[in-house]
DNA sequence: CATGTATCGTCAAGTCACTTTACCAAACGG
DNA sequence: CCGTTTGGTAAAGTGACTTGACGATACATG
């Protein structure tokens, strides 16, 4: 194995600096995602919410919590319910939601999300918006629909 | 605490289900990324690299450390460099790269990647290729190509 | 009804990828 | 030369995770 150290696929460069090709569609996913997540902080940490950690962010991923039984959340996020258990205790702690009795099922808790929550919510929507707007002024608003779109029907969520 | 049990800010739709509105950019550019990563893991625990932890990937990030100085790279992933080092630690023992005496700088190493890493690398460029095949196919090949030129423009990569 | 089993949240303990702090050695700029 | 900066690393602590165990509730089956 490893063979493949000669310029079958790397004829890009001649420069041995980078035995790499071009970057693939993982790191032109990430790369602007990782943008979209560190303004999403910055205008939080701007906020009132300077206690929101990056890793509440996971708990806040579409479509959030709301609503939602802290082991479904836990699947739906594929950590342990443990895990998530640890999280929700430390948002709520802060304030940015309770975790309530649900009427259905006595064994179950239904997660509701504090006015504070919701605000936060709101931070974090304007910032993605504020990425969105940049974005589209960068690229054209004709042809960033058309990403969107794009990546509307490959991740299946139309 | 905060008994605010009724729907004082549930304003935005009538259906208290999803007082969220649809995916913003930011699920939108997470969703294939970590369908891109998960595809990577499985294809290098598949291969002989079943002791490939998901958190090496950050080392392997685009463009890769090959000939890289430990402390350029950590600022490049924006991670301590004490943090690198016990990563780069872990894939020295496991016999992915080596840490090389820097022969320009005797305070600095270069980060060279063995024949196993090297390998390594080579899955992970075939696995993002088998997704990029796949998504071409669902998208169709000039509209993916459109999608991939899309991201380029954004991520400034050029 | 009774009873075994699956599911819910949570406690406990351990893991490990990080952090901050602290050093020393080599490079560099007067 | 000598003060400052830079590169790697050791040590200790943190916290977001893991697996394991548990009591309580729900549910399906006899």
């Amino acid at each position: 194995m490893a063979k493949r150290n000669e310029s079958s696929v790397f004829t890009t460069s001649g420069d041995d600096e980078t035995p790499f090709g071009p970057p693939l569609i993982g790191a032109l996913l990430r790369i602007p995602w990782e943008a979209v997540q560190q303004h999403m902080l910055e205008r939080l940490h701007e906020s009132d919410f300077g206690d929101f950690d990056v890793a509440y962010l996971t708990v806040f991923q579409y479509p959030g919590p709301q609503g939602a039984r802290p082991s479904e959340l836990a699947a739906r996020l594929r950590i342990s319910k443990q895990a998530l258990n640890y999280l929700l205790g430390e948002l709520e702690r802060l304030g940015y939601l309770e975790r309530r009795a649900d009427p259905d099922d006595l064994r179950s808790k239904r997660i509701a999300l504090t006015p504070r929550g919701i605000a936060a919510v709101g931070v974090i929507r304007e910032a993605v918006g504020e990425v969105e707007t940049a974005w589209a002024q960068r690229l054209g608003a004709g042809r960033f629909d058309e990403l969107r779109n794009l990546l509307l029907e490959l991740t299946g969520l139309t």
